[in-house]
DNA sequence: GTCTATATGGGGATAGAC
DNA sequence: GTCTATCCCCATATAGAC
């Protein structure tokens, strides 16, 4: 279930191969966020990435393979995310609401898709598929950068609060997907950085 | 797609057919809330109602006809526990706390299978399934009573207030789901009711 | 490495005996 | 109203030519 992963070292040499494999997990990578991961069938992924289908059986031996890449890129994409937002500011509070103005970047995609993220762990779960703990990795990933700027801004409450962000947040764009409700979403969002700043400049939470 | 609803007057009749469509969509809506509605095979739903396969398109036409029934279902469940609560309790602020308490009664069913109207709305929601309003009606309904409950404290914020309230408990949930964390539902639903009395007792939020 | 043709299984749905 | 046998389709997955 792990060896797919080395495969992917040719991915740097350029070959067309790798390109295809790219291809293929990009291709995923949207539809399984745009329709579910079950109700995405190879046809799908093979029509969008323009490979054929029995081709990609080369790269990956199961849907599972393939989800288990989608989530490794998803994964990538995260940590180039934060480390990114490291990198362009110093000071974590303005790291943190960067973020979370962020997180409605791409208004229109929660708003018809949910979170990446989120929708993914949920579905897994119910599902009770095998790879539910690595969809959840990744909620864990981005809750606990917000600890490591909470923490870098001397609060002792770093981890309970951190994870109360992510439980608002995730509430949000649940709710805004459920509703189809862009004014939701991006007025919701607002009011959640709203509460951080009035926490953090002091009042009791 | 609503002609099925009519079908059902013969409940009360108390004819054993009767008795099977209420245990078919008992167990569908058991099954869609365990596994999910895509990953609930008809197979499934027998199996767990003791009602041969075949049987049953005589009640219900469609998968997606007896999703109908167990939404509708669901919203007489609903409509049954909140109008309970209203009997219960004369005083709007003790409803609406039974109900914010009363969200983790199913602790365990919660972590596992995640709240019911949110985890629905969400799958058929990027599914697209056309059945997807009906489902975020249920979200609404709770979210109206809240608002009648708010309303009646005499807060002119009812709406927004009961939306938020709605928005984190959903967020709760997911999370708790996700990561299938007794502890985190428990404690963080406490935290939600917490900010709700102070807001209730005069705090700006 | 690439692609076509195909196998296999399970899903929803139907026909019709009882 | 009840249940069995069966159909068809589409999904994942494979075999093997090129």
């Amino acid at each position: 279930m792990a060896e797919q992963a080395d495969k992917r070292q040719p991915v740097e040499a350029g070959g067309r191969g790798a390109e295809n494999r790219e291809r293929i997990v990009a291709a995923a990578d949207r539809l399984f966020y745009e329709k579910g991961f079950q109700a995405t069938s190879f046809s799908d992924i093979a029509d969008a990435a323009g490979v054929p289908k029995g081709n990609f059986y080369y790269y990956f031996k199961t849907k599972d393979a393939l989800l288990e890449g989608v989530i490794d890129w998803r994964r990538q994409c995260l940590k180039k995310l934060l480390s990114g937002l490291n990198a362009q500011y110093d000071d974590p509070r303005e790291r943190l609401m960067t973020l979370l103005t962020g997180l409605c970047a791409g208004e229109d995609d929660i708003v018809r898709y949910g979170c990446p993220m989120g929708t993914l762990s949920a579905e897994l779960c119910k599902t009770g598929h095998e790879m539910k703990e690595q969809a959840q990795s990744l909620l864990e990933t981005i809750r606990e950068w917000i600890a490591t700027q909470l923490q870098a801004m001397g609060r002792d409450d770093a981890p309970e609060f951190a994870r109360e962000i992510l439980t608002r947040s995730q509430g949000v764009t649940l709710l805004a997907h459920a509703y189809g409700d862009h004014h939701l979403l991006v007025e919701e969002m607002a009011r959640v950085r709203h509460w951080v700043t009035a926490v953090l400049d002091g009042q009791p939470h």
